[in-house]
DNA sequence: ACGATATATATCGAACCGATATATGACGAA
DNA sequence: TTCGTCATATATCGGTTCGATATATATCGT
C-alpha cells in the first residue's frame, strides 16, 4: 500500500489539507490499519498534483499559516479504482513489544511488566477510539467503513482479553534466565 | 524496530547467513511481527559488522554459491539487551485487504469476494505456520517464544473467525453504489 | 531450453521514516 | 514575562527500507 493510494482514498471522502490527511491516517476510521509521515505525505501531493490526479489551492486564515487545500480530480478518482482492483498485497504487522515478549526470560520483569501495561493502554486507546468512528459511522449508509471499523474492534478486542488473561504467564517468564546468567559469570 | 536489531535479535540464537536470517523473518518464530527485505539486511549487517557487533566468515560450498556466516559479537549482545531495554514503539500494521474492504460499496462485488478469499487463505496459511512453530518450541523452557506463538495464533484465530462470520455483510454492501452511480452517469 | 524452486550474495532508484524547522495562536505554570 | 505544551499548518533532510533486479549453482518438470 503505497502513500500515494492512501492519499487518493482519503481525499476521495473530501477536500483535505496535507496536516489533515496525516490527521485521518492517525486517528479515524483508516487509522488502525494505515500509516504515512509527513516526509511521505508531502512528496506524495506533489507527485500527484504533477500526474494531475490531485488539485490544490492557497487558502489564507487569519492567525494561522496558510492551508493548502487538495481535491481528487476525475483523473485521480480513476486511479484510485484502478489500484483498488490490483489484488491486495499481504498485511505488513511489526511490533516492538513482541519482540521484547520474546526475549522476556534475559529482561528484567519490571521491564516486562511496565511493556505489558504500556500494551494494554494502547489496545485501550485504539478499541475507545475504533468505537468512536463506528458510533459516528453507524447509519450513514458507509457499509465498508462500518464493516472495517466491526472488523478492528474485534481484532483488538481479540489482542486485549488474550493479553489480560495470560499477562501472568508472561510475567513469570521474564527475569527467568537472569539467575542463570549471573551464576556463570 | 529496526533491522539492525532485528538482525541481532535473530543472530542471538545462532549463526546465520543474510539469507537465513530473511528467512527467519519470514518464516519461523519471527514471522507475524517483524519483516525485512534483502535491501535492509545486507546493509545492516555490513554497518552491525563495521560497528564490530557482528562478526563475518566465508564458508566455500561445493556446488552452491559462497555462505558468508554472521555471528553476534559479545558487543552485540548488549547492544540487543540495550535495544529491548528501550521502551517499545508502538505496533505498525498496514492492510491493503482493509482498504479495498472500506470501499467495497463501488467495487464489484467479484472482486471482494475474491479479495476475502484470498485473506481467509493467507489467515489459514499464517495459523498453520505458527502452530508448527508452536510445536517445535513447545517444552523446550523457550518461554517466551512459546508466549508470542500462542498470541498470534489467538490474534488470527479471531481475525479468521471474524471473517468468516461477517463475510457475508462485506459481500453484501460490495457493489452496492454501482447502480447509483451508473443511474447519475 | 525455459521456468520454477532452492540456497546464496548483492545493489539500485524510489519511497518512506523520524527528526527537525518554521509560523501563528492559546493556555497554564514558574 | 517567559517557557513549555498543544493545536493547526507547511516543508525538508539524511538515513533507512523497499521492491525489483542481477548473479551463481543445482534440480526438476514441461
Amino acid at each position: 500500500m503505497n502513500v500515494r493510494t492512501l492519499c487518493l482514498a482519503i481525499l476521495s471522502f473530501g477536500d483535505a489539507t496535507g496536516y489533515e490527511i496525516r490527521k485521518h491516517s492517525v486517528e479515524g476510521n483508516f487509522s488502525y490499519f494505515v500509516d504515512a509521515s509527513f516526509g511521505a505525505i508531502y512528496p506524495a501531493l506533489n507527485r500527484l498534483t504533477e500526474d494531475g490526479l490531485v488539485t490544490v489551492r492557497d487558502e489564507l486564515q487569519a492567525g494561522k499559516p496558510a492551508r493548502r487545500v487538495y481535491s481528487i480530480t476525475p483523473e485521480g478518482r480513476r486511479a484510485l479504482m484502478d489500484a483498488l482492483m490490483q489484488e491486495p498485497g499481504l498485511d505488513s504487522f511489526k511490533s516492538p513489544f513482541l519482540l521484547v515478549a520474546m526475549f522476556a526470560s534475559v529482561l528484567p520483569r519490571e521491564h516486562v511488566t511496565r511493556a505489558i501495561d504500556c500494551r494494554e493502554a494502547a489496545l485501550e486507546r485504539t478499541l475507545s477510539s475504533l468505537s468512536e468512528c463506528l458510533g459516528e459511522v453507524k447509519g450513514c449508509g458507509a457499509g465498508g467503513s462500518e464493516w472495517i471499523l466491526r472488523y478492528g474492534i474485534a481484532v483488538h478486542q481479540a489482542s486485549l482479553d488474550h493479553l489480560r488473561v495470560n499477562r501472568a504467564e508472561l510475567e513469570a517468564v521474564a527475569g527467568s534466565r537472569r539467575v542463570e546468567r549471573e551464576a556463570a559469570e
